[in-house]
DNA sequence: CTATCTGCAAAACATTTGCTGAGCA
DNA sequence: TGCTCAGCAAATGTTTTGCAGATAG
């Protein structure tokens, strides 16, 4: 994998945020550096540096997928107003055993676990 | 709400389905029985159902939207290599309390978990 | 040097929407 | 009969892809 000034610059912006944002705003952020990176760019590299295990793509259920800068698992917070992805402070804990337990067909690999919620700005505008 | 034939026999065939199908299985499904009917149809359908709380949808993280012909919550195993959804066995156990000890920002509403894994067909496929 | 990558534009795909005529209640 | 709904087609929004030229290593 080469590194070129626009995987260079999409990680670097990516680390740099805490908002996990989505490919366009990351496109919108990048292009403030590199006026003429194109959006194809931006989807192409953040596949390959998720598929590199350098990303990850947050498994959120909203329309448009989002990115996060580190690829060690952690639980997120999802506004289900405004879609804003947060890292949540506690580490989940769950019995992987019992879930799985009698789930004999399927091989079981993982679980997806998100906390919903109202964000505080969704939470000031709707009262 | 109207129910219109349409509406009907999309309900019908969702309760009937044990496979959470997308909106286009679901508009195959429906053409045997009504050819003329159009795909818009189906997701206004779809959409009005669920929110009026007969359906649901599943909120999973592929590229489409699947849906389930109960409205209560269940855990589901999802194929990470074609996107099956099934019904789990076990039923989910989570603290919450620990889990939104210290999320003092975000009003929560509740949690999205689901199991990761490969279903029989695909495990068979890869080796 | 050359395999990988970029920019561009078009395509692909899921989903939504505006409109007009049809049909449930 | 009136208001909701269906069919159709076009629009929308996200993501992917083909291609020809650029560039990292």
């Amino acid at each position: 994998m080469r590194l070129t000034k626009q995987r260079k610059i999409i990680l670097e912006r990516l680390k740099q945020s805490r908002r996990h944002p989505t490919a366009v705003q990351i496109y919108d952020e990048v292009r403030s550096e590199l006026p003429n990176i194109s959006l194809g760019t931006v989807y192409r590299n953040l596949d390959i540096l998720s598929k590199e295990g350098i990303i990850s793509k947050i498994e959120t259920c909203g329309d448009q997928k989002r990115f996060d800068g580190t690829s060690d698992p952690h639980l997120h917070i999802i506004c289900s107003s405004c879609g804003k992805v947060q890292d949540a402070h506690q580490e989940p804990d769950i019995d992987m055993d019992r879930l799985t337990r009698g789930e004999t067909d399927f091989k079981i690999t993982g679980v997806r676990l998100e906390l919903l919620g109202i964000c505080p700005e969704c939470n000031r505008e709707n009262n």
